[in-house]
RNA sequence: GCCAAGGUGGCAGAGUUCGGUCAGACGCAGCGGCCUGCAGAGCCGCCCAACGCCGGUUCAAAUCCGGCCCUUGGCUCCA
């Protein structure tokens, strides 16, 4: 059983094969203009879910995202506060933003992070290399890419290069020889309209120009496309095996990024191209340029790592998905029922009747069952919702066990084996696959006082005991009541009351 | 206008690559039962109910082909 993928060039599903056990995966990253939101954090989540899967395959993954630090809209922004007094300023301040984000998100790390700024000698070797090749032209300082030079231009996004509309701003039209021509190179600063369009605030004083860079065309700074070429072929090399990122960026990113690429290398830039569906509120995108997003930060705040990844899971990877109350409800039902259930497991392992010899045939072959389909269920295009549904059928194995473990009326007898692999699979599958964390469902109140609030809760758990036994249920239930307005829920069984932190 | 991705039950969302094993995945919501002082969790059971529309191919179509309608995205910075 292999793992196939939905590739964007070829159009169709393909076997996923790479030569030896390295996998180059290239992610688009963003362009740190703003806060990111909860549509970047999608493309990371499965981004990362496919690097955790190729690990699981056995593959190394070397996995470098770019960060674009030089772009108008972060230019533009200069002087919105005191401290952005630069483009790096206002880039910087985002970038930690963003770095933040993916640690909260519980992301692995990818190898570099390569930053536009730090890569201009490399993108004007690109840029000489396709003028000397002839496949671009300078124009006033500019340089463009010729895209009738490029035999496959389209082939991405299935554009004819006759119906494509002119691109870039009208002064910059008269300088290309298509109006499909794309710029490598601009001469100049930002320019005044740019400034003015991505403005968020009134400016006083002198408008921004954005940093400029020396080059063999005069002063003048990098296209919008030639960064990623130039940066993931410095890291990874001519050809790299997947390249991923948002759908909304098929046209015209990469498709410009594979015909600067092949037209100076002659190679095959990326042998699978994955993209990402977008990640809908209110019936359109969400979008930092429209206003109906989500901050990353905001979110994890609210809802957790947890939550949010266990959202993610809800839909496939190419797939749209919507972002409303209902369906963070169903996330936080589903992830609730996995923590309770692994917990509850935990839970049994650990106690002292975990030494009964008792055997169950039906939870062995359901944990057999959950890996299969998890596996099965991955291979199929990195079908997350259908590998998070045979956690959640084996959450059903689980509980039944316990269950019915814990009913006997001649002492608990679990199966302990049984109960460790399938504890094994949740955190084999659920954490290192998935990147949920399990151990995390208590520690997000914080860290060394989580001890001592559950001393504190096991405290007025005892009160409310002495009140149970008494009959009082009414200020047994005012107890209860109390811990659930502090966010600790509180729930009776056979063995006691148990209790988590929401 | 051009290009792309989609339209499956009350919601959400798989299944379409390779037509039959698929129409009722998993979950949420709803109803009943067990358990419980109650609640929650858990377990058991149940109701209801969908393949956008129209044709075509086929013994057989959610799946293939054609046409149409609609939604979203792209064509300008965008994950």
């Amino acid at each position: 059983m292999t793992l196939s993928v939905t590739d964007t060039l070829r159009d169709e599903r393909v076997e996923f094969t790479v030569d030896g056990d390295e996998v180059t995966l290239y992610v688009c990253g963003l362009t740190v203009s703003d806060d990111p939101h909860l549509g970047h954090a999608r493309l990371w989540v499965h981004a990362d879910v496919l690097h955790r899967w190729l690990e699981h395959l056995g593959y190394d993954v070397r996995h470098v995202e770019n960060v674009t630090d030089v772009n108008e809209k972060i230019a533009a922004r200069v002087g919105e506060r005191e401290a952005w007094t630069a483009e790096r300023d206002v880039a910087e301040t985002f970038t930690a933003e963003i770095f933040e984000s993916m640690r909260g998100l519980n992301l692995r790390r990818a190898e570099v992070y390569p930053r536009v700024s730090g890569h201009v000698p490399e993108i004007i070797d690109l840029v000489e290399s396709l003028v000397a090749a002839g496949y671009a032209y300078e124009s006033n300082g500019s340089v463009y890419f010729d895209v009738t030079a490029f035999e496959d231009y389209g082939a991405l996004s299935n554009q004819e290069i006759a119906e494509l509309e002119a691109q870039g701003e009208p002064d910059e039209r008269a300088e290309k020889r298509h109006p499909a021509d794309f710029a490598l190179w601009k001469a100049g600063g930002v320019s005044e309209a740019a400034v003015r369009e991505h403005r968020k605030h009134d400016h006083e004083g002198d408008l921004p120009e954005g940093e400029t860079w020396e080059s063999p065309w005069g002063e003048g700074r990098p296209g919008w496309h030639v960064e990623c070429s130039a940066m993931s072929m410095t890291h990874l090399g001519d050809t790299l095996d997947v390249h991923m990122g948002g759908r909304d960026l098929v046209f015209p990113h990469h498709e410009n990024e594979i015909a600067q690429s092949e037209a100076a290398t002659g190679e095959t830039f990326a042998r699978y191209w994955l993209h990402a569906g977008l990640l809908s509120m209110e019936g359109e995108k969400m979008s930092s340029s429209i206003g109906n997003f989500w901050t990353v930060p905001d979110a994890l705040e609210e809802l957790g790592v947890n939550v949010l990844r266990t959202f993610y899971a809800g839909a496939a990877y190419r797939s749209e998905q919507a972002l409303t109350d209902e369906t963070i409800a169903e996330a936080e039902e589903r992830w609730d029922r996995l923590s309770r259930t692994h917990d509850r497991a935990v839970a049994a392992l650990d106690s002292v009747d975990a030494h009964a010899k008792a055997s169950d045939e039906a939870l062995r072959s359901a944990v057999e069952t959950t890996r299969a389909d998890f596996t099965a269920a991955m291979n199929d295009d990195l079908n997350v919702r259908e590998a998070t549904a045979a956690l959640l059928e084996l959450t059903d194995a689980v509980n039944r066990h316990l269950d019915a473990a814990e009913d006997t009326s001649d002492g608990v007898a679990y199966d302990y084996r049984g109960l460790r692999r399938a504890v094994e699979t949740f955190e084999d599958l659920g954490e290192a696959v998935l990147g949920l964390r399990f151990d995390a469902a208590g520690a997000d109140a914080g860290d060394g006082d989580v001890e001592l609030a559950g001393e504190l809760v096991e405290l007025v758990l005892e009160l409310r005991e002495a009140a149970r036994e008494a009959g009082e249920y009414e200020r047994a239930d005012e107890l209860r009541d109390a811990l659930e307005d502090v966010g600790v829920t509180v729930e009776d069984g056979p063995e006691g009351p148990t209790y988590r932190f929401e």
